[in-house]
RNA sequence: GGCGACGUGGCCAAGUGGUUUAAGGCGGAGGUCUGCAAAACCUUUAUUCGGCGGUUCGAAUCCGCCCGUCGCCUCCA
């Protein structure tokens, strides 16, 4: 299997550091508002990428955290005049809400930056003795320039010259580009005790000390967003190598692509966010799934509601297959092989999930078009094992009927009486009159069938 | 200013030197089936891959130039 490594930005060979686990950790979200469809790509790719690590035969442990505690969080605390564990506690349910209704699987661990305190002061003291942090008024700040990769990952090495009007003078940092491990916290903000002040932990740290805690100092796939990449990643590296000495800290670095709307990124703070939530209401999760799955995770799609309609569209013909079809053990059975080794050929490379959906559409084909020359059982078999890889379910999107089944079953057989009678102008009428219930009529050799 | 990506049919989107005169989905056209539909299946819908040069026996795929679009560099998946 190749996976393109954001560090080296090639195509490398997977080979984790222990060749039977892989130990993954994405980034997660902070828990101030509703997740959004920029969080479902990410959340997607990456639990494909898990299911897929499962299916070839990896013991896989992925860590996926929560930043529960942050300026933002603090200030919609503010704002609704409530605290910031209520505010991350509302938003980490509908995150798992979320996640549930997208047919995403939890991972081993979601740790919450406020459980794993102690493990952070724990890490900051370190770099503080190693002499890679200082502290000043009780803030305590990692020193950028004693960390000579620094930069390696995003080549950003410089952009302190790019815009000095952006930091913040109240600061007491050495140098611009010095980040925060601790913050000391301002009035009736939320805090921990420790060496340095009465704060909370800057944002890196977490990731740098629940990695340590929960995987070890080098692990094999660190996941995020490509906006991830700097300074978030950058530092989580700083951080981690110049703590535990072991270089390097992420084997294999993954970026996904940023969902655009109309241009822009999708992003909490441009206000052009469309939720999870919002989005279930309308679309099934499978369709969801597909529409991310169908471009590659590294680019940056346009959100297009239009396309996820059709996308919905195209999986009617998956469904049946995954529910209508009926095989004849008497006919010679039929060899699917083909269609799987072109699957796992895709993902191999590079989680190629357009190309592997277009197996999958194959193989729907030649499972129909078999079914009456062939013993297709084992073709069904294959078709729900790939589409497990994916998490495509084929539940269909429940939506409230307006109507009952039995007065369906009445107008059905008011239809067929119709019918019988050669009454066809009536019959469409009662067909038409279903169809604007969200009923849709098939009529078929066994009888008239509806969903 | 720095780092990087991309430009493929009406739309979305794979493919990155020869089995590709380009996969799959949506949409369109015709057909089988049906009372008519729907579904399914069959046929069809880019001699062409932003433009111009070059390398090569051979390029959408490599190189150069030009045009255009986009992402990151600031909290963000």
């Amino acid at each position: 299997m190749k996976i393109y490594n954001s560090f080296s930005r090639k195509k490398e060979i997977f080979e984790p550091n222990n060749p039977e686990q892989v130990n993954m950790y994405i980034c997660g979200v902070t828990v101030y508002d509703h997740s959004h469809l920029g969080h479902a790509l990410s959340s997607i790719v990456f639990d494909v990428l898990y299911r897929y690590l499962k299916y070839k035969g990896y013991n896989v442990k992925k860590v996926q955290n929560f930043t529960d505690i942050d300026d933002k969080i603090i200030n919609k605390a503010v704002k609704e005049k409530t605290s910031s564990e209520i505010i991350s506690e509302k938003y980490i349910k509908s995150f798992f809400h979320s996640m549930d209704g997208l047919n995403v699987l939890r991972s081993n661990i979601h740790p919450r930056a406020t459980e794993d305190i102690q493990e952070i002061i724990n890490f900051i003291k370190g770099l503080i003795d190693k002499g890679f942090a200082y502290e000043s008024f009780g803030s305590v700040y990692f020193d950028v320039k004693k960390f000579q990769d620094y930069g390696k990952l995003s080549g950003n090495i410089y952009f302190e010259e790019y815009d000095s009007s952006r930091i913040d003078q109240n600061y007491n940092k050495k140098h611009s580009n010095d980040f925060a491990l601790w913050k000391t916290s301002k009035d009736s903000e939320p805090y921990w005790d420790s060496p340095w002040s009465k704060g909370r932990p800057g944002w890196h740290i977490e990731c740098s000390a629940m990695i340590k805690k929960h995987l070890g100092n080098q692990i094999d796939i660190h996941g995020g967003g490509m906006d991830l990449t700097f300074p978030h990643h950058e530092n989580e590296i700083a951080q981690s190598e110049s703590f535990t000495s072991k270089k390097p800290f992420v084997k294999y670095w993954m970026h996904n692509g940023m969902l655009r709307v109309k241009g822009a990124e999708m992003s909490k703070s441009l206000g052009n966010t469309y939720s999870i939530n919002e989005a279930l209401k309308n679309f099934s999760s499978d369709a969801i799934r597909l529409w991310i799955l169908q471009s590659h995770y590294r680019t940056n799609p346009l959100l297009d509601l239009g396309l996820i309609h059709s996308t919905e569209k195209s999986l009617i013909r998956l469904r049946a297959i995954n529910s209508e079809i009926i095989f004849n053990p008497k006919l010679e059975e039929m060899n699917f092989d083909r269609f799987k080794k072109r699957f796992i050929d895709a993902m191999d490379d590079d989680l190629n999930t357009p190309k592997a959906i277009a197996t999958i559409f194959d193989l729907a084909k030649m499972i129909n078009k078999s079914t009456s020359t062939y013993n297709v059982s084992e073709g069904l078999i294959l078709f729900r094992e790939l589409s497990n890889i994916l998490g495509l379910d084929y539940k269909k999107l429940e939506k409230e009927s307006k109507i009952d089944a039995l007065e369906i079953e009445f107008m059905i057989s008011k239809r067929n009486k119709a019918r019988q009678n050669k009454s066809w102008e009536e019959a469409d009428l009662i067909r038409d009159e279903l169809l604007s219930l969200g009923i849709e009529i098939t009529d078929t050799s066994e009888g008239t069938k509806w969903k």
